[in-house]
DNA sequence: TTTCTTTCCTACCCTATCAGTAGGATTTGT
DNA sequence: ACAAATCCTACTGATAGGGTAGGAAAGAAA
């Protein structure tokens, strides 16, 4: 399941993209808009700032905005920082890879085989969408 | 994340398909082999045989044994019982949608429309492994 | 400098789900 | 009758998801 967290946070990504004004947008404006409580939706896009696909101003005037053109945000930064890997198992984790404890051999694990699939066919639509996009 | 529940039926399935016996294989002995609990094990091919894909025999020399051959038990099959929905979020879901209660229109929403083409694309994978795919 | 408005940050809480356990009921072969 | 297996229900502990509370810090405007 997509967590709330991911999909409110998209949500807000495509109205920020979607607003093309210079100043920057208020949470609780968007939050409004979009249906999403007011201080959840400020630790998400707290996190969205961190890493680098937000940027924020303080103060009265302040809000959040773009830190790049929409069509330079990929999902693929969205997912990995609201949902973390982008892989069911972390055996097969391009970016947080770890062994399964239960698991003698990598290579004839059927699971692996399959959740490789998996990664690759997601991997693949993550990155040709960018918010840019989702908005057309 | 993919839950053990599924891991562990995946990998249960894998050692039925290769232990081409004829007779039933008990609970105890994929559990040992695959490094899973028993009681937890039991519960999962309960419901693999409850969905069909499993069948079993009860009593002295009974335990279970695959309801189909291999390459007629997909992975659809398998995720869908153990797993539940293939889609991350019920508004893109084939049997078991749901409309978002926080979205006004879903034609216009970015999280359906990138949704759909993960569905889309994870459901390829499952639908073009079978059980005899994996074990090969 | 004071005040107001905004983001920033930490800590907490409630609920549901996951992973696993316990214990017995039922069926079946010998 | 007995032993060996599945079947079934209920319970438990830990963890994560979703959200709330309350204030600190920063910046603009007066």
């Amino acid at each position: 399941m997509l967590s709330k967290k991911t999909k409110y946070g998209i949500k807000a990504l495509t109205y920020l993209a979607k607003s093309n004004k210079e100043c920057p947008v208020q949470i609780s404006e968007i939050a409004e808009h979009e249906n999403i409580s007011v201080k959840f939706l400020e630790r998400i896009l707290l996190e969205l700032r961190k890493s680098g696909v937000l940027d924020s101003k303080k103060g009265k005037g302040g809000g959040y905005f773009l830190a790049r053109i929409p069509s330079n945000i990929l999902m693929t930064d969205v997912i990995r920082t609201l949902e973390g890997p982008i892989a069911m198992v972390p055996c097969v984790s391009l970016n947080f890879y770890k062994k399964c404890d239960d698991c003698k051999d990598e290579t004839v694990c059927a699971v692996n085989k399959l959740m490789i699939q998996v990664r690759d066919s997601s991997l693949a639509v993550f990155k040709n969408n960018s918010l840019e996009d989702l908005i057309r």
